[in-house]
DNA sequence: GGCAGTCTTTTACATTTGTTAAATAATCAG
DNA sequence: CTGATTATTTAACAAATGTAAAAGACTGCC
């Protein structure tokens, strides 16, 4: 494509001031697309070799253990989306991206990317932050999900993520959570 | 330092192979030293702002939870050993780190290393790809406590880190799996 | 060797969470 | 608008885990 979307340059910069011919270089290895929602974008099993940017909507990664329906990740754009254990090991992943809402994105091929490491230290530089700051979530998120009751982890997410309670269903939300549908259902009515 | 320990030269290099100009950049601003178990060497409440490498012994991360004494992580020499939330963040860690079995360690002034970044290119690309490792450990780990079973996730550990078993208090290795000491005793026993 | 302190297991009981199934509410397509 | 589908809540019971306290095992120090 020929430039990055505003919105996706200005996610770019809150991590790391990037010059126009890195930009420009990120834009010639990407490309943009729009997708209904209830569509996966990539299938399990399938190893990470695209790096997805979600401009407007809701993803979600997700998978699947013994039959029941995981939601590991929620990506509201502007957002980066990656199965980061599959794209760092290249790896097959167990896990889908599944668009869950109407979402424009952006597709950046991950060899060319890192290729562009080589050539250009700022975009190494972009991309070191970004993931230093997945990491740092992913942390946040074992903290909470090891040593918080359920009910803790809902009102933490329902202080900081309301509009995540307002645009996706509970089903995955509670995956999310790491509980039952039905404990959820549960925890909602004790404190209404 | 002068030079790097053996040991941890081939931890780098595992991650990438770094030129020799680098790795006396980066002993130039490390230091090592040795601790005796039951050592605090990190408190609550500091900001990290050293990375410490440990070459032989074994440390832990941890915090309290309403009294409760919570692991986060072990690390076995030779490993890496950093708050990540607070290096990144650069805020006070609520965690601390303790040298559990008498260790051998290297004190990396965080700071600097930053400021090498920009004049070792090399550098900065053995510390992303440690960190990406360190990014996919945590989403694995994640993913384990998040939707195993207290019992899956001890046998999981006796497959993949038996040595772990042997060497750390089952205390410890209780709050690290998310569960009571009581429950692990119990699992342990319904397995003999 | 023996005592003190720590670590681990066990017991009894309370609480939380899961499972299954059914009832109710909300949403969507035609 | 209406029937079909999906989402959410509720109920009843089972299973897992937590808490507190006590007993037993282990460790280190004098």
């Amino acid at each position: 494509m020929d430039t990055l979307p505003p919105a996706l340059i200005r996610f770019f910069e809150q991590y790391h001031a990037v010059s126009g011919e890195a930009l420009a270089a990120i834009a010639d290895i990407s490309e943009p697309f729009w997708v209904k929602k209830n569509t996966e974008i990539q299938p399990v099993g399938r190893t990470c070799k695209t790096i997805y940017f979600i401009i407007e909507g809701i993803a979600r990664i997700h998978y699947y253990k013994n039959g029941t329906d995981i939601t590991e990740y929620f990506a509201f754009g502007p957002d980066i989306v990656v199965r980061a254990e599959s794209l760092f090991k290249n790896q097959p992943s167990q896990k889908a991206i599944e668009i869950i809402e109407n979402a424009q994105l952006v597709a950046t091929d991950a060899a060319r990317l890192f290729q562009l490491y080589d050539r250009q230290p700022g975009v190494e530089r972009l991309f070191r932050k970004i993931f230093e700051d997945c990491y740092v979530d992913t942390i946040n998120r074992l903290e909470s999900i090891q040593f918080h009751t359920a009910k803790e982890r809902y009102i933490a997410l329902l202080n900081e993520q309301p509009k995540l309670l307002q645009r996706v269903s509970l089903k995955h939300i509670a995956s999310y959570l790491g509980i039952s549908q039905v404990t959820l259902s549960r925890i909602r009515a004790s404190i209404r």
